[in-house]
DNA sequence: TGTACATCAGTGAACGCGCGTTCACTGATGTAC
DNA sequence: TGTACATCAGTGAACGCGCGTTCACTGATGTAC
């Protein structure tokens, strides 16, 4: 029922106006509070009594904010994917244009700081699901956003690939799926390595944030910057796309 | 104090045996409650007295086999990374010791065929780790026999390249820790390699799982075949090493 | 083989806790005339 | 500008629940002589 995230409803631009902008400034204090709690406790064990007991307010307070508990975690979540998109896009716009490569190792380090400076923010979307919690469909634009900004920059570098090379059947069939972001304009092959091109990205992060570099790979970055060096520099190129003998 | 996974001690064959064999089969009959438990309701909401429950004893009593609900979950933690270890070392067994494509690609398909058959167990030890849990000192032999079955064909593969080719020191000291497992017989440029590839075999099996292929790649693996087809194809030559221009 | 003792497995009650959510309510803020 | 009414924010008590862990205990199983 109720719904935080819509604008106010029109009305009085004085009066209704105050009450809107108080309204929106403690949905943001409240979730700014469950944020901090997820540092500190992890997504499963955030608490609508806790957050309002920070807030020195009844727990019962929250529900007019927010429907429920599960309600209040997709509004992190949902602000969480925004919040990655944003660091990445901006890092991809600030970079020169024409320069692919620098493009895609820019968003790859927006992509690794925001999860180093927001680890449980980024459990919360790409970690493991939380149990019971079912995500709606309000999730799915934003979740798209950083996949899509890295395979844009490979599909336009490689968008003048020959078209003849357009890859095996099953393979496009098994990609169907994005011929909607990519508009056809690239061979199957080429999302393929574009596809593990983001798996990899995602994969570097993720084994380091969750614990699996320890002892192993130093946590200053430098393997991340070689790796995706390396990955942009086959991605980019036609090399990387080679098929087998077979 | 309790140990279940020691042996029993030396003593009376048939009387004291007796008692080890139930001893030994209760406690893994609590894991299995506990992993099925897990498989419902996820790693965090996993609960002492659900199990006993299940297993229709006293809740009390689990604790003459696991100290606390910690210890269990680190029972559960060290016998997942064993299973899909088991999994991913028995498929490069099974593979010609020759055709290290094979093997590489046997390898990243057991490893996805077990996260799809065990999906939480993957994502105990894959996914974002759980609040409030500190992975003891016997999680980390278990945790990185799957990596290092992983870099171990690609070491193989490249044992050969120049050690002229050793690539940046500080790349080769980021990857410091690895020098236990590799001898030094594999330039850090290789190495590199390694790691992404492991990095972007897990993403591609954690980013099916967690749901983010959903509406844009097919859940038939098609895509994951294709992909380690390639990553293979590239990482066990040379081609895949090339340098950026600098 | 038989007996006295020690060890172990399992019970059931209890402690103290925190949780999500509902409900009837009080005041304050906004709206319509 | 003033008044009557409607809406909204926030309270505090209560419901019913499940949790991890401890404790003193009862029987059964094993051990030593």
């Amino acid at each position: 029922m109720v719904n935080p995230s819509s604008e106010e409803p029109a009305g009085s631009v004085s009066a209704g106006g105050v009450r809107a902008r108080v309204r929106a400034e403690l949905t943001a204090a409240i979730k700014d509070a469950a944020r901090r709690q997820l540092a500190t406790e992890g997504a499963s064990a955030l608490s609508l009594r806790a957050v309002a007991r920070e807030l020195d307010m009844a727990s019962s307070a929250i529900y007019r904010y927010f429907a429920s508990r599960d309600d209040l975690l997709t509004a992190l979540i949902i602000d969480a994917y925004e919040a990655v998109a944003d660091a990445v896009e901006a890092a991809d716009a600030a970079a020169d244009q024409r320069d692919l490569e620098g493009r895609l190792h820019a968003m790859a380090s927006a992509l690794r700081n925001w999860a180093m400076t927001h680890p449980h923010e980024y459990g919360l979307i790409f970690g493991s699901p939380v149990p019971g919690y079912e995500a709606p469909q309000d999730t799915i634009d934003p979740a798209s956003r950083v996949p899509i900004a890295i395979l844009s920059v490979v599909i336009e570098a490689r968008r003048g690939d020959a078209p003849d090379a357009s890859g095996p059947p099953d393979l496009a069939e098994a990609l169907a799926g994005l011929n909607g972001f990519t508009g056809g304009l690239v061979t199957t092959v080429v999302l393929r390595d574009a596809v593990a091109a983001w798996a990899q990205l995602f994969g570097l992060v993720s084994l380091e944030l969750f614990g699996h570099f320890e002892n192993s790979v130093a946590p200053d970055g430098v393997l991340f910057d070689h790796a995706v060096r390396a990955l942009a520099n086959g991605l980019l190129r036609n090399e990387a796309a080679l098929e087998p003998p077979a």
